[in-house]
DNA sequence: CTGGGTAACATTTTT
DNA sequence: TGTTACCCAG
């Protein structure tokens, strides 16, 4: 037996050996789906049953996808293998292989192979546009509803044709009906697509040129799929169809990990497999290797709860280890208190920052902890935030390339035309607009036009004859300059970056980081092309900073992630569960709330602490709430109370006067503390010039220790900063 | 055309 | 609470 296989235990080897045919791989959390997706592709060409680019692996995340090439090569190739040996492995998200696919038969579809991947912003944009010129009162239909519905449709396989008819009287779906197929007719004729529209375009060349769908299905002599329950029905159906010619269809995934309903993802996809596939084998992987058994325990009784499911038990041969914990607080400062000093205490007994995560479920929730977390000095990271290249200043440079590489971009050149401002407003744009749609031409031909008629004269026709002549100064270059150096010109001739440079906003400094780091990352890149397909795709966070940090994160961020010791802030009826999902979903959006529950629980390998406020502000109000009825379902016999029992801070908890009185204490420690010679104290919040907002940690005569808001913990001289 | 001011609005979750 | 969108004056 191959090494690789003597390391699987026995339900993990036969997932991998059972090559042929139709098998749903059940796996739970911390049961090991990645190891046995690599080890079977590695099995599938290390035992000759296919060549590399026989196999195709698809993946939610580019992350998945990175880690699972980098598996397989080490497999095949040794440790020291680089990821590209398994280069000609077909792995890679639903969305790059499918934008690898479309290049191929773009024209099938009215697209040139060189078609643009259009980002949320420049479809929002889009939709936008289209709502004006249809008179429709964007502020009754917002831009961001109509583009939800589109894309949910795009998510079900549903080309303009095929739209459901919409009942009623002017309602969101019948605007949506009206704008969606002028959408696709201007996607298609500035040679766009949007995100859906590359499993979409897919799944009608394979529907309309059988002769397509065929090369691929008997390429593909085996297909492998991670997080199947998170498929929508478009990636279903093209599973389906690519899977029908050799049916060697492997899908792994976790039915009770299902979180992504919202967005279009059918549990139904995994919970009917044995239905689609006749034959199908199902194997269970129910051994987990992350967690305690009283964590596990904790999660199997909260998710026993759940109707809908295909059903499995997790077990360890680990220890019961420490009780899950339950913490009632009063409000979410408290929450952030406990939450704080309880890290602290693990950090004091070794536990590295990195192996704590605090889980949230509403992105507004982090910001109670960060403060916290600022003021205690404990680094932190709130993973998932803005993304690098959705940066305004990323984005405008980016838009900067697009034109030089694509000047009929109207999109693009409609970001940047005025960015630096040169005095080309709202008139100006209009005038374009009407001269480029009367020729069918694109705004960048409409300004060449009507500078050659004399049309555009003054100021205006000065500027945009400057900026046209340094785009085709800039295109000239294109095969001259390598792409860091073209961006760099770019950015110095068309003042953009003089535009930062003079900016004395605490975040300037900051964006002319990013495009510094920004010029860094194109030195990876040949072309504009290659590079654009990367911005398109690869929707990864900012360039993590490193290092020994506490995670903040979303629940749904957490999908996939492990920690020693795991928070669960914010149990409670409205949030968690949340009020909205629950009345747009039902039962349904209970049990996937239920399921998010249960993903934030397996996260843990040692310890687990849930919290829940009775007192949260949301927006400016107070707003009072009961522990989450998640809580209850967790079997009593794996908690611990911290304080008694669940409703302790309702009935026994410290009065609203006895809190005020703490408040009041606390604030008053805060201004006895010492003050520097200009006023400052510690506690206080600062502003510098460079670093933005921060809070005062420490005073050493001149010297100010200050967490800042973005850039750390940082020694000032007291002069550069000034009271907030 | 630009920029400052104000009012309204908003919080899930994302390839 | 913070952000965005719109309005109006210069």
């Amino acid at each position: 037996m191959p090494d690789y296989l003597a390391a699987l235990n026995p339900e993990q080897r036969d997932a991998v050996l059972s090559t042929e045919g139709p098998l749903l791989v059940l796996s739970g959390a911390g049961t090991g789906k990645t190891k046995v997706l690599t080890t079977r592709i590695g099995h599938l060409i290390h035992s000759k049953r296919a060549f590399p680019g026989q196999v195709l692996s698809v993946t939610f995340t580019n992350k998945a996808a990175a880690e699972m090439r980098m598996r397989v090569s080490h497999l095949l190739f040794g440790e020291a293998a680089a990821p590209q040996e398994a280069a000609s492995l077909w792995l890679g998200t639903f969305h790059s292989i499918c934008a690898k696919m479309l290049r191929r038969h773009a024209e099938l579809v009215g697209l040139t192979p060189q078609f643009t991947i259009l980002d949320d912003d420049d479809q929002q944009r889009l939709i936008k546009a289209l709502l004006a010129d249809n008179n429709i009162d964007h502020t009754k239909f917002p831009t961001r509803a109509v583009q939800n519905v589109i894309q949910s449709w795009k998510d079900r396989g549903l080309t303009p044709d095929k739209i459901p008819e919409a009942a009623g009287n002017y309602t969101l779906p019948q605007v949506a009906a009206k704008i969606y197929p002028a959408y696709q007719a201007r996607l298609k004729a500035l040679n766009c697509t949007d995100f859906g529209d590359l499993l979409l375009h897919m799944l009608v060349i394979f529907q309309s040129h059988p002769d397509v769908l065929r090369q691929y299905a008997e390429r593909f002599k085996y297909i492998l799929v991670d997080e199947y329950q998170d498929t929508n029905v478009a990636q279903y159906l093209w599973l389906r169809l690519l899977a029908a010619y050799h049916k060697n269809l492997c899908c792994v995934g976790d039915d009770d990990q299902s979180i992504y309903g919202w967005r279009g993802a059918e549990v139904g996809n995994i919970l009917k497999f044995e239905q689609d596939y006749p034959g199908a084998k199902t194997i269970r992987l129910e051994r987990n290797y992350r967690s305690t058994s009283a964590i596990l325990a904790a999660a199997s009784g909260l998710i026993a709860n759940n109707e809908t499911r295909l059903g499995k038990t997790l077990w360890t041969e680990a220890s019961d280890g420490a009780p899950v914990r339950i913490k009632s607080v009063w409000d979410d400062n408290e929450e952030a208190r406990f939450i704080g000093e309880e890290i602290e205490s693990f950090q004091r007994n070794g536990i590295a920052l990195k192996e704590i995560a605090v889980l949230v479920r509403a992105g507004f929730q982090t910001r109670s902890f960060e403060e916290r977390f600022l003021t205690l000095a404990i680094p932190y990271k709130v993973v998932g935030g803005l993304r690098f290249y959705e940066r305004m200043e990323v984005r405008d440079t980016i838009a900067y390339l697009r034109v030089v590489s694509q000047p009929h971009d109207d999109l693009a050149f409609e970001r940047i035309v005025n960015t630096p401002k040169r005095g080309i407003g709202k008139a100006t744009l209009e005038q374009l607009h009407i001269s480029a749609r009367s020729r069918n031409s694109s705004l960048y031909a409409a300004v060449e036009h009507l500078l050659s008629t004399g049309e555009l004269k003054g100021k205006t026709g000065a500027t945009l004859q400057k900026l046209i002549a340094q785009f085709d100064t800039w295109r000239g270059k294109l095969g001259d300059l390598s792409l860091a150096e073209l961006a760099d010109l770019l950015l110095e001739e068309s003042g953009y970056r003089a535009m930062w440079q003079a900016d004395s906003s605490p975040e300037a400094a900051g964006r002319l980081d990013n495009l510094r780091e920004l010029i860094r990352a194109l030195g990876d890149f040949p072309s504009v092309a290659e590079f654009l397909e990367h911005v398109g795709l690869v929707t990864d966070s900012a360039t993590q900073e490193q290092g020994d940090m506490v995670n903040i994160m979303s629940l749904h961020a957490a999908k996939g992630l492990e920690f020693d010791c795991v928070f669960l802030a914010g149990w409670e009826e409205g949030i968690f569960p949340s009020q909205r999902t629950l009345d747009e979903l039902g039962t349904a959006g209970l049990e996937e709330e239920r399921r998010l529950a249960y993903v934030g629980i397996t996260r843990a390998r040692r310890h687990l602490t849930i919290t829940h406020a009775a007192n949260r502000r949301i927006y400016n109000q107070w707003q009072s709430s009961s522990p989450s009825r998640f809580i209850e379902e967790i079997p009593t016999e794996t908690l611990e109370f911290l304080d008694g029992g669940p409703y302790a801070s309702r009935s026994n908890g410290p009065s609203l006067f006895q809190r005020e009185v703490e408040s009041i204490l606390q604030t008053r420690v805060e201004t006895v503390a010492p003050a520097a010679s200009n006023g400052l104290s510690k506690g206080m919040r600062v502003f510098h010039q460079k670093f933005g907002n921060g809070v005062i940690l420490n005073i050493e005569g001149d010297h100010l220790q200050i967490a800042f808001k973005h850039a750390g913990v940082k020694k000032i001289l007291a002069e550069y900063v000034e009271p907030a």
